[in-house]
DNA sequence: CTGAAAGCGCTTACAG
DNA sequence: CTGAAAGCGCTTACAG
């Protein structure tokens, strides 16, 4: 079926063994025979076999991200960004969802299969035992995108530095009541959120009310939509609480939160003011207030990160942490001066 | 490095024919040789290298799809839908992004590579003639997705008919004197509900006037995102052009349009009607009236009709298209009883 | 049920 | 600069 070298050579009149030189830029090959090779290729079509070179080589050119799903627009910006910048490369991207925690295992498991990929890419999962062990074991490069441990590269957003962003400005900005929708208490991006946000209240004074904090109860990634969002502030509403300010862990769940209010009788900003977190493209467009993660660049970072852990295995462990920037709109009122 | 087959067949005494059957379910192995082999084969952490499989086999179990930006969301519904699919199967994805029409050939030539996939998904291409001869020649199963040709298989919405409803609807709502805000030029898709809507209207006799129609004139997949709806609208305005109803291509486009409109003196639905297309996840959420495609469901099926093709190749060329669904929301107002 | 051997399509020392 | 040959790690007729 498919045309080989062997075709190539006898069209040629050489070896295998200089049609492949050809094709591997080797330059112990003349001009001419390079010429009259390549000639001979491009008449018949011919293309190395992808896992005939793999295998002959010992490495192959396709990286594996493992993300919790692709419908979690975070994930869509990110992996923009490191499309953008392998699309430079000869790399290819191997994407693998696993939406649950108790997924990411098998997926991780196909990622790391032996021959399968040169670098896994692991999104937002916390390294516990189980994949750890599995880790080490494959000595294939990986780099954590939006979560942390010791042992690896990382990559991800200062995420209690974030939460406490959004809680000197909304304390800023008058809020003195404020509640929290959080999308899942196995999500340590979320977690820190919120760990960070009560730190910032708590510097000055402001507890978060017990019944003020909303959690989505669901799986491990779970949360991190608009119906969480506005589930959470229904409930909220339903309990007779009014808050005057809001955090949500993501846009998405603000977005939620936004429409929940729209079918009540509080104005945001006038009676609540709300802030969310990443910026998505959309969140300029409905004026919310956000704290900015670099996404795109995240991406194309993580993938300079996995190359360079490719390269350099022996390198030292390095954390890549992006600081979050506040990004005012609409959903929160002008900064109120002391 | 890796633990090969060898290294089990000598552990377990036997051939290293007979532990690949056992790693193939090959019946032909006995019921004590078979356990014994997975034993040292569990013990010492055994995985097939994909590579060497692949190249014995002469065949992949990966898949790659072309999209044209993973950022767009109406993509990153479909490949969960894709996803959640393939899921249930050993098959892994290969991902590639093609952002102008230009890069599409580049990364269809990556994922047509000799030995890469065992099948090809196109989104959102036009199948033009250098397209066409590049697939032919290679023999790997394609489904098209968003798109059409009459040669592929294909998995789309009707866009035309969904145009229809858009005017249909919008007129049966009072609307007289609307708008369009079109992706770009050279998107098919946008095209053709630009198309319908436009019959739509002639139907009732009602014509877009020219200065009406705002088209992203940027490549080809760009336009639908909410910049260019923002823009768009903005421009309408700033010509002073007051329409009682607008039709978006897409819905990030309706809610550029809708944040641009938020400027201006124009209330949505009382004195400009907003339709959309798509129905991502976020359209719920903004009240955004639209024309849902079933996404994940495209996804899952594309992949279907991936599998039928790639096992039964010679069969007849099959189109699936999907009915778009009218989802009237807040942006519109009551159908008006005629 | 099991093994020896050829083959999948390359790459890469080793000679020359 | 070029070729013969071994090797990458599997699968799969072919014998037995």
């Amino acid at each position: 079926m498919g045309i080989t070298i062997y075709d190539i050579a006898e069209a040629a009149g050489v070896s295998i063994a200089t049609v492949s030189r050809v094709f591997n830029d080797n330059p112990r090959v003349s001009e001419s025979t390079r010429a009259a090779v390549m000639e001979v290729a491009d008449q018949l079509g011919y293309q190395p076999h992808a896992s005939a070179r793999s295998l002959a080589r010992q490495q192959t050119e396709t990286i594996s991200a493992i993300v919790p799903m692709l419908s979690n627009y975070f994930y869509a910006e990110v992996l923009k960004g490191l499309q953008d910048r392998m699309a430079e490369t000869s790399f290819d991207l191997l994407v693998y969802s696993a939406p649950t925690l108790d997924e990411v295992e098998g997926q991780l498991e196909k990622a790391l299969h032996r021959g399968r990929s040169a670098g896994v890419m692991l999104f937002s999962a916390p390294v516990i035992d189980g994949l750890e062990q599995r880790l080490q074991q494959s000595d294939i490069p990986v780099v954590l995108v939006d979560c942390y441990h010791p042992a690896y590269d990382s990559i991800s957003t200062d995420n209690r530095r974030g939460g406490e962003v959004a809680a000197d400005y909304l304390l800023s900005t008058g809020v003195r009541n404020p509640a929290v929708l959080m999308a899942n208490p196995h999500s340590v991006p979320a977690s820190h959120r919120l760990e960070g946000f009560r730190h910032g209240l708590s510097r000055q004074g402001i507890t978060l009310e017990e019944d003020h904090l909303i959690v989505s109860s669901m799986g491990y990634h779970d949360g991190f939509n608009e119906q969480a969002g506005y589930e959470g502030m229904t409930k909220l509403l339903e309990a007779g609480i009014k808050p005057d300010g809001l955090f949500a862990t993501s846009d998405v769940q603000a977005i939620g939160a936004m429409e929940a209010l729209r079918h009540s009788d509080m104005n945001i900003p006038e009676h609540i003011q709300i802030i969310g977190f990443d910026d998505l493209p959309i969140a300029r467009y409905v004026g919310l207030t956000t704290l900015r993660q670099p996404m795109s660049e995240m991406g194309a970072r993580a993938f300079e990160l996995l190359m360079e852990r490719m390269t350099r295995p022996a390198n030292t462990v390095a954390h890549t942490v992006f600081a979050p920037t506040l990004i005012p709109r609409t959903t929160t009122r002008e900064h109120v001066a002391v």
